[in-house]
DNA sequence: CCATAATATTAGCAAACGCTAATATAGGTG
DNA sequence: CACCTATATTAGCGTTTGCTAATATTATGG
């Protein structure tokens, strides 16, 4: 245990920027926040459906199937974290994703999934 | 609600896709639930400890700050997903990431979280 | 074998989460 | 203004999640 061979230096670089760094620890959390989000079926479905471009709620609902109460409560999640954007269309409100990189996440992970089949 | 011209025809084929295709559907369960898996800090830490190398138990432990039970049992989920992997080393147990993808995925992240300063 | 070290597992609990149903708000139209 | 449509918000509930503490398992060394 004292004498554990696999803790490199690079180890203990993680381990001292974890334990001191704020800004890494930062990083760590908002990370995983991220993540969390796109961690809910749901809420995949909805930027599945808006990577094909804006759309209303009216519409999100209708395509992922979903009740207008629970697809509101996901966008609103996913745009207090800056994964997606909104404007004002007369009565309605477009929903678009705003961070191309949140579209490289879920293309790779697509990816991803697709190479295992 | 029925003249909405934001739904598109690619939108159509996302809600042809999530409505009838099991193939489609079990590839957001997929991602959603991988997603979910990195959308824990303990677990992220974990991740950016091991894409440094593989490491035993108890230096994860170390390099995380957590307590051995809570670090064995991410790591199980970790394993049972298949976005690490193990092997036996005397007394112990190493631990590694088994999929590329994964540390693709994170470094992205890692790129995404670094342009937002 | 026995003792110890390393890891895994289990039960129980508190917190977080996602959903539903109900209600509120706000814009558009007669 | 009154009404309707689109969206947002809230409260309440059942489920899931991650943690701790305790216990079990497995391997090594005397």
């Amino acid at each position: 245990m004292e004498d554990c061979s696999c803790f490199t230096e690079k180890h203990g670089e993680i381990k001292r920027k974890l334990e001191s760094s704020a800004d890494y620890k930062n990083a760590v959390e908002d990370m995983s926040k991220m993540f969390s989000l796109l961690g809910d079926a749901s809420r995949m479905k909805i930027l599945l459906a808006l990577k094909e471009g804006e759309l209303c709620v009216y519409r999100i609902c209708e395509t992922i199937g979903g009740k207008q109460s629970a697809v509101s409560q996901h966008l609103r999640k996913l745009k207090d974290n800056r994964l997606i954007k909104s404007r004002k269309y007369g009565n309605q409100v477009l929903y678009s994703i705003s961070d191309e990189h949140v579209v490289n996440i879920i293309d790779m992970a697509l990816q991803h999934r697709d190479c295992k089949d």
